[in-house]
DNA sequence: GTTAGCACTCCCCTTTAATGAGTGCTAACA
DNA sequence: TGTTAGCACTCATTAAAGGGGAGTGCTAAC
């Protein structure tokens, strides 16, 4: 059987009924709210076939149809209207330069929690990626040293180094020339035990502290812990029935808690997404279990330099997809343009 | 009328079984389940005093009772019996040294969660009063400082100060040593005007420029960010019908996930329960409205040195209050030895 | 003061019936 | 051949009715 325009435009105001009310929606609707001009009747049949064919499904005999994820799928794919979406309060938030960046991310996530109606997640660029900036050693006291280490994007990491002798000021100011000199502008990812070595080595005379020394600093910027996650509006699955149940709910909060496990959605994401930055996962798609109920939209965004992270946004499958998909993509441009406008700040200041 | 020994008794009794099994509990209950051996009808006519007493309540007629608010607080205040427990995994966890405050108080809300089956939530010592142990300034580049700022605890403090003109090395050194010298030992709260003033005479030469980095600081420290709360086993609140629907679930979802709400509480604990520490609020008694069904347990930890903050407990009225306050107080204890190891730690060393 | 006994209340569960939205199918129509 | 009117049928949802049971308050006897 051939999807025809006629059965797409009915798919199309089955799903776009079925978005707005959350009913399974019947014949008689479908006749009457749309310019095709055909009697119920002749839409039953129509819906019959869709049927058949596994774009859309009956909850029970005698009820009106419902999306299945494969029509889903096909309106997502060649049906959406991405709608340009206004974010209104993000643009006076973007504005005011943040230099924290995890406030920034915070107040991502809860504007578009806000807008959407829906939870939003977002994940910080990963550390180990971008480039290091700076590095330095301090001495907080006789046994402990500081070691502070700003990634770019003003990304700042501490670590307290115990230190099992006490260093002279000369010796910890040598350091800090060899770090810097040695690991600057690479990624942490980059930093191998061969350039450990090296250092080792350069640093002569001191060597048996010092190594040491070097051995912790290279430890703990490997050991950053590198998955933060934020996320916002998680009650607002309650405003959707068929997520808002007990048992759905409760593993939905307890995955929104235990951040852990929206890792891996945002991990695929990342590298999925690679064309337009947004992916949408409907039902089943996603890669967490407890959101199998849901539907999850992606979205790769990008700070310069290698700052990449990603944001979602999870919802019930009978999501606003034009709007999400819309927003999402203002979102992406905007904190682009953020960047941009830091960078050229900088530059010509 | 007058509360006597059997009617105390009786209470307990309700009270206990009520704990249990979140059930009115009848009189025949009662008289089979207590060392009392009375009949069900006497039970029924001490059942009825304590009711106009106003320690226990019908939900309907022909019903059992459940105690009122006024019933729990008794049962708090005199008939406990705390049960000290062990706090299994809280051992092994908090002998390894944690470094740093964030991953400790998010793991203790965490174990205490599971430990308890109740959502927690856990303030981060006030960092303002806590005494500034180090500070130090460098240049990331030639328009941004980056100051460190080293609390007690060690607990750190980042922040990346704009700078208008290019400074150089010894002016910076010659301000690490200013700043260090004038601050050191100092609460943040103690940080007067005054003192900066001093300071920026003492700059001398520099002023311009120096004296605007120094502003820059003290407000650096200042604005720093202050009430960090981490939650955890927020999806718990499910585990109670009571508060499992979807009005009150949602409420409270989102109290926890708008952490300034539960700040009140916190702050109210902090400064109520001197004394033991520990403080129970019983439904409306709770600062928190969205809490008003629910019990809250809070008690104030000490790591030593005036880092002071609190842990908080939520859950059903009929919250196991015997364990629950058990639990915490054990928790203050061996976060209290925790940083006397690491007190003796620093010195024997 | 305590207890047995009994009538009474009221929640809760199940059954039954009515309602109504929506379907599939058939036959007639253009 | 595609479209439509009509009709019997299905089934979720809601309301009403009835039985069961847990628990009470009260009375009278011990």
């Amino acid at each position: 059987m051939e999807l025809d325009e006629r059965k797409k435009k009915i798919l199309q105001a089955v799903i776009r009924n079925y978005l707005e009310t959350g009913e399974p929606v019947g014949s008689r609707t479908i006749s009457r709210y749309t310019d095709l001009n055909l009697s119920s009747a002749t839409i039953r049949n129509e819906m019959a076939d869709l049927e058949e064919m596994g774009y859309i499904l009956q909850p029970h005999t005698s009820a009106g149809r419902i999306p299945s994820d494969k029509g889903y799928r096909l309106y997502v794919d060649t049906m959406m209207e991405e709608k340009e979406r206004e974010v209104i309060e993000m643009k006076d938030m973007l504005v005011q330069r943040q230099d924290k960046m995890e406030t920034l991310l915070k107040q991502v996530a809860r504007v578009l929690a806000q807008n959407t109606q829906y939870a939003t997640l977002i994940s910080a660029p990963q550390a180990k990626r971008s480039k290091l900036k700076f590095l330095q050693l301090s001495r907080v006291d006789e046994r402990q040293l500081l070691a502070v280490i700003v990634i770019e994007g003003n990304v700042i990491k501490n670590n307290i180094l115990p230190v099992e002798e006490d260093l002279e000021d000369e010796t910890i100011l040598k350091l800090n020339i060899l770090l810097n000199t040695h690991l600057n502008g690479l990624t942490i990812d980059e930093i191998s035990l061969g350039m450990i070595a090296a250092m080792k080595q350069q640093a002569g005379i001191h060597s048996s502290i010092v190594s040491g020394v070097i051995d912790a600093v290279a430890e703990a910027i490997r050991a950053e812990e590198d998955l933060e996650i934020y996320t916002s509006g998680t009650n607002n699955i309650f405003r959707y029935p068929e997520l808002a149940d007990q048992q759905k709910a409760s593993e939905l909060i307890n995955t929104f808690e235990e951040k852990q496990l929206l890792g891996e959605l945002l991990q695929e994401a990342y590298t999925e997404g690679e064309n337009t930055g947004i992916q949408v996962y409907i039902g089943a798609e996603t890669p967490v279990q407890s959101m199998k109920d849901c539907s999850v939209v992606t979205a790769a965004y990008e700070l310069g330099g290698g700052m990449r992270g990603t944001i979602g946004i999870v919802g019930p499958k009978r999501m606003d997809y034009d709007k999400v998909v819309g927003t999402l993509r203002t979102i992406q441009t905007q904190l682009d343009e953020l960047y941009r406008k830091d960078e050229q700040a900088e530059r010509t200041e």
